[in-house]
DNA sequence: GCCTCGTATGTTAACGCTAACAATGTTGTC
DNA sequence: GACAACATTGTTAGCGTTAACATACGAGGC
């Protein structure tokens, strides 16, 4: 009858002023379908007087539930990760799970493997790893014990299920793009070597050259920063200066384009009457840079959807090995061309 | 002795393995001084041969402490708060909290109630609530129940604790810088115009123009997004050709300013020749721009790890009203101007 | 030698919830 | 009207851990 002072509230408070078992009060919370309308009433009248909240920890330990999923990424101030993040959070959040984050710094297997610790510690029912890189994948393949996991962009053959935009198929469109155009063929600035997104991205430009029979230039390596595109711009723009017939590059994101653009404005380039410049992921900038830039967007909202529909699909068979004995599951999200101002034919 | 099957192993079996009792392995676990050297290490190589992991579930319920905290965010996938969330998850991680995350795309305060309850529901310790809005933070003022609660940018008044970036400082140096070069006003583009930062920004652009003597211009105002930075530009190109003295713009945010240049640059109007641009945050890509983007930095990541101390300051002392009956605590963190190539002095 | 004290361990009882079963009352069927 | 079937509620027993108390044992002081 009194609230109780001082304490936070629990079923049996509620139940004593309802005037029922706590097990009744369980049911009307939980939406148990034989309890008689009037006592739904009275219950939820006591919970509301009460402010009472169902302690989800005294829950979880009995169900074995914890409807809590981690996540682990990398570097969520880049681009992607940032938005794959998001797109993971609202998907879990509609299906009912609590998201747990850790982000790592420094991207090295030890890292992955104290981050799947620390959130095993925590009774997470699973894990989706923003992996870009072989060595992480492969370290968190290696992990002992049940958990579900999912990585994104993990690439192929390290058995645990992933999702990824496919970045070969987003390159070959970029580089036929250019070729198209009349370009005799396309330089390209990598992003960070480690990344398995910039060999996809290197794998599909060097692809359609070949296809194309078109000379192969030796890529550039960067790390994604516009700093970086804006030195390999610069050594480009040297390679120009030296003879090369230097018309159309192809960045590996956008941030480094932006370098890039910088170089070529320098060198008194013009874009695209000089060169074409091709960006990676579509950042809200690109639009409305000058020249407005060309680049191959990413659906990464729908990303993070599918690894979470992955995961919740893994969480429920148990996770017994995938079905298909030759490989995990595997969902790829297509990348899309947006063709805008820094893409043009070449000079005659 | 038999390790469990199909199971995952308890206290119990390590105490059973080890030959001691479970509370035995709970003090060997929690580093409880007086258990024989012995023992601890008997006990170790049980956990480590049944692979044991101490479930938290269990020790949340008795303990009464989760270990978790929770963080509201608004579009983390904008600069700001993406690097915020950053600094406030390192934070959270070195000082042994799991860090779980609601993230809201509209952001209503019924959307920010919610999240709140989310979190509650998931029993947080605490929570910090990245809240750029007035509404908002009132909304999170008003939250029944005891829930510690830090306010990042979360303005003055709302007798929440708050940590945010000095704004008007900001803003006061960046249109000082302008104003020193020579020319006669200037003009600004706000960000959106419910979020405090732009009130703020846009309150020390006034005052320092006032405190010069300088005309103050009607302000545009924008939404932070390169698009409207794009057409507000476009709008202040316009009042130019009619006649007005635009020679400088104080932008609200990069991003907005970057539509700004773009703006500028189709109008055939040079930077900083013509017109002077100054933006806000420092995105790593501003320093690349052409021309380079001066701008003011703000240290996220000291925000962030701001915003944790506090908080954790908060649950220590649990939170029965600020020390200072006048007001929560408040910490604020300088920002500082970034002189690059898109300011300098006013044509003559 | 007895009593005290500190160390090392074990035993018991929560923590707040749900699942399983038990115990009612209530309806329907022939 | 008796029995079955169902709807509604209550009772009990855990979930796996830590806190509190209980126990056993050895060392030291007088």
């Amino acid at each position: 009858m009194n609230p109780p002072v001082g304490r936070t509230p629990v079923m049996a408070d509620v139940a004593r002023l309802a005037g029922v078992s706590h097990q009744t009060v369980s049911r009307v919370i939980n939406g148990h379908p034989n309890v008689r309308e009037e006592t739904v009433l009275r219950v939820q009248r006591a919970i509301d007087e009460l402010g009472y909240h169902r302690n989800s920890t005294a829950r979880a330990l009995v169900t074995r539930r914890t409807n809590v999923l981690g996540v682990i990424a990398f570097d969520t101030t880049l681009f992607g990760p940032a938005q794959t993040l998001a797109g993971i959070e609202r998907a879990a959040r509609e299906a009912g799970y609590f998201l747990s984050m850790v982000s790592l710094d420094d991207v090295s297997p030890t890292g992955v493997v104290a981050a799947a610790d620390f959130l095993i510690q925590q009774s997470v029912e699973g894990c989706i790893a923003i992996a870009p890189q072989r060595s992480l994948v492969d370290a968190l393949a290696a992990l002992p014990g049940p958990l579900p996991l999912v990585a994104v962009e993990g690439g192929e053959g390290s058995g645990l299920p992933v999702v990824c935009v496919d970045q070969v198929q987003g390159a070959e469109d970029a580089v036929r793009h250019l070729l198209e155009l009349g370009h005799h063929t396309v330089h390209h600035i990598e992003g960070d070597p480690l990344w398995l997104e910039s060999a996809a991205r290197a794998v599909g430009w060097r692809r359609t050259l070949e296809e194309a029979g078109a000379p192969v230039p030796a890529p550039l390596q960067g790390d994604w920063s516009p700093r970086s595109g804006y030195e390999l711009g610069r050594a480009l723009v040297a390679r120009r200066a030296a003879g090369e017939r230097v018309t159309a590059i192809f960045v590996g994101n956008d941030q480094m384009a932006i370098g890039v653009l910088r170089a070529l404005h320098e060198a008194g380039l013009s874009v695209p009457g000089d060169v074409s410049v091709v960006g990676f992921d579509d950042i809200p900038e690109a639009e409305y840079l000058t020249p407005s830039l060309t680049t191959v967007y990413q659906d990464f909202a729908q990303v993070g959807r599918e690894s979470l529909a992955l995961l919740l699909g893994e969480i429920g068979t148990g996770r017994d090995g995938p079905a298909d004995p030759a490989g995990a599951a595997r969902r790829v999200v297509p990348a899309e061309l947006r063709h805008r101002g820094s893409s043009g034919p070449p000079p005659p």
